[in-house]
DNA sequence: TTAATGACCTATC
DNA sequence: CGATAGGCCATTA
C-alpha cells in the first residue's frame, strides 16, 4: 500500500551509513516539505526498527527528539558514532559535514 | 464526523 | 537573541 508511511519508511531506509538527515529532509524528499508532522508520527510507530534507522533521523538542529523510546538517547549517539559521524559539544550531530544531501 | 494530539518547522513579537 | 503562536498532515478517540 502506497501510503505516506511507506515513502517516509522508503526515504528512511534510504539513508546512507554514517549520515543523517533531518525530519524536513524527510519529508521533502517522500514527497511533500509539510509531512515533518507525519515523519515524527511514523517513526513513533516505527513497526519495523531493525529495518528503519530512527537514530539516522534528527531535527533541525541535529539532535534527537526527547521520545527516543529505542533503547536510550546514549544508543542513538553510540550509533551514530559507531558510522563514524561526530558529535559537537553540544551533543548535537555536525549537520554540516554528515547531513545526507539525499543522493545516495 | 468532529475534535484533539504529535519523535516538526517557520514566522513573528 | 529568546520565547510564543500558527500551520501543515495523518492517526486516534
Amino acid at each position: 500500500m502506497a501510503s505516506t508511511f511507506e515513502m517516509i519508511y522508503q526515504v528512511v531506509k534510504k539513508i546512507p551509513s554514517g549520515k543523517v538527515a533531518t525530519y524536513g529532509q524527510i519529508a521533502l524528499l517522500a514527497g511533500n516539505p509539510r509531512w515533518v508532522r507525519v515523519v515524527g508520527y511514523a517513526l513513533h510507530v516505527n513497526p519495523n526498527p531493525n529495518e528503519i534507522p530512527c537514530f539516522r533521523v534528527v531535527n533541525r538542529e541535529g539532535k534527537l527528539s526527547s521520545a527516543f523510546a529505542f533503547g536510550g538517547e546514549n544508543q542513538q549517539r553510540f550509533l551514530l558514532e559507531a558510522e563514524g559521524v561526530e558529535f559537537l559539544p553540544d551533543g548535537r550531530v555536525d549537520l554540516q559535514r554528515y547531513l545526507w544531501n539525499g543522493i545516495d
